[in-house]
DNA sequence: TTGTAGGCGTTATCAT
DNA sequence: ATGATAACGCCTACAA
């Protein structure tokens, strides 16, 4: 495979073009003081004309700072989605790139890690990564000396910094906003092995039982996507027992809930009341419409970009992080119980 | 911003540690032949006590290939994420890797060329790119010896490979199928400015033409989303008015569709048969189970990264290449016309 | 099979 | 303000 036929313009060409020596190029295009207003304009066409742009490998190289955050992520959550949106705004602002690393069935954490130390990223933020906490803090190990952090997933590793939305507070403004509509049957779709389902899990309950509804209590398995709502939505019509509300692990699985209660007559919020949480961007479609939990993406992403800054700047990693839900942002899903 | 606090391991730490000179832990990195098996087995051992991984720029930078493949997308369209995971796959087979560089509101396809370009990737895949012919060609010759490569998307550009599903032909299978059924008021909901919306259009209406129903044709104004589909279906029940077929833009659309179909009362396919385009894998979800035309991700893939490879050994642009619609995929969404 | 020398494109340092 | 020189970590010669 031979790459790239004619090889792109140097600073040497650029230079040699301009009339000037190779460093007064590199003074100008790395913007710092040190070249006159005339030389600098030299420059400046002499690489508009040959179309130069610098060699970040080579600046990287010989810089010692590559200016490269990584990421990794599955590319299939759309909560990950806006919060990597978000990343790269802070990302923009600060002059650093971000280096996107996906993991998919075909490809584990540890390849995308790997491609990331490679390429000798400055950092590495790990979205909702998935694997136990052991296999987790193996792959950490790997470069120790590369901050991390993580981001939408709990984990007890001193070495890495953790940040979360506080799921437990979330599921408490669900189940309370509920409880204030009258509901005291409120049912919850479980998130199984999903990101943060424990937490949400024990939220909701402790939430209950907060309301003195500790015996109403019910967990219906499920999981994270659409189709696990749907299936649990199923099982729970085929049974022919239904609550008055629902919470949901997530606004997925509260969609898959709202699609299979619309193709049996179950009418929401008449019969039921449903809650989400993360208040994607599809939750505001006006024939869903759902009430849900808010995480704020990019508040998430704004303090995991000043945690990624502070740890580049010599600072230790401070563990987990919680940050407030947003607030429940409330749609025609739920109403008041039927007297 | 400090960077990376205890520098990484180089060659030559290992070389030291193994007690060789530094071309041969090259050579055995490398895995070409050259270096005894003791050899090899010291410089292993002595690069995984130090945990040593060869540095990717300065291998890139000297050996004038990076084996890195841009790709460009805007990460919300669920057909492209297939794609993406699909190159992926092939990149592993081929010894390369993939630098995912994304579009959003805040990021223009220019900023994600120029990071790309910045960092020498030998060859850049644009994966459903927006805006107009000539504002892409502008952005093509920013770097006219980078092999381009666009796929999901018709252009007239001779420097650039493009290869698309045919979706004249894919348009056809869909309206054919429902002609088998019975149907004559068959409507298409048109994907606006959206990617492949004009050939897709001109697909269906040509489809028509060819089954005689010239006359009978409709074309909706919508979009590419869940929330365009629905807002047509909206309006197409206010109007009072509905044909007994309708084809979507896409599958996302069709599920827009079906959404406020399913909430007023509309039965499908009882009342009305519904395809989409895509069979993006929530199409098989037993509550939507929607008949669709197959796109083949994995196929397009697959030639994609047959061409790249082509261009990166030289080959010169081959323009537009058009790839057969998978099979139709009737699920329950349609039925014959009820008479 | 092994080692030495030079350079990839850039920035850092030290002259002028 | 400008330029020469060395070095970043690696690979490609070429020599031993």
């Amino acid at each position: 495979m031979a790459d790239m036929p004619h090889r792109p313009p140097t600073m040497r060409d650029v230079a040699a073009l301009a009339g000037v020596s190779r460093s007064l190029v590199s003074t100008v295009f790395r913007g710092v003081p040190g070249a006159s207003e005339t030389t600098r304009a030299r420059v400046l066409s002499a690489a508009a004309e040959l179309g130069y742009r610098p060699d970040a490998r080579a600046r990287s190289l010989r810089s010692r700072t590559s200016r490269q955050i990584g990421i990794t992520l599955t590319a299939v959550h759309p909560f990950h989605v806006e919060v990597t949106e978000a990343l790269h705004e802070d990302a923009d602002l600060h002059g650093y790139q971000l280096a996107l690393s996906w993991t998919t069935k075909a490809r584990s954490l540890r390849q995308a890690v790997e491609m990331l130390l490679d390429q000798r990223c400055s950092a590495i933020i790990h979205i909702g990564p998935t694997g136990s906490e052991s296999d987790l803090a193996r792959l950490f190990d790997l470069a120790p000396d590369v901050p991390t952090i993580v981001v939408d997933r709990y984990l007890e590793l001193a070495s890495v910094d953790t940040l979360r939305v506080d799921d437990t507070a979330g599921l408490m403004l669900a189940v309370g906003h509920l409880v204030g509509l009258g509901h005291t049957d409120i049912w919850y779709v479980d998130g199984a092995e999903y990101v943060s389902a424990t937490p949400r899990r024990s939220g909701y309950l402790s939430a209950m039982a907060a309301f003195d509804l500790g015996q109403a209590t019910r967990v219906l398995p499920s999981g994270g996507t659409r189709a696990d709502g749907a299936a649990t939505a199923l099982a729970l019509i085929d049974d022919g027992a239904l609550p008055t509300a629902i919470v949901a692990y997530n606004d997925q699985v509260a969609f898959g809930v709202l699609d299979v209660f619309s193709r049996h007559g179950v009418r929401v919020p008449q019969d039921v009341s449903v809650v989400g949480f993360d208040n994607v961007p599809e939750a505001a479609l006006p024939h869903l419409d759902l009430t849900t939990v808010e995480q704020h993406a990019d508040r998430l992403a704004f303090a995991t970009s000043e945690v990624v800054r502070a740890r580049l700047d010599g600072a230790p990693p401070r563990g987990l992080q919680l940050l407030p839900p947003g607030p429940l942002i409330v749609r025609s899903s739920t109403a008041p119980r039927r007297t």
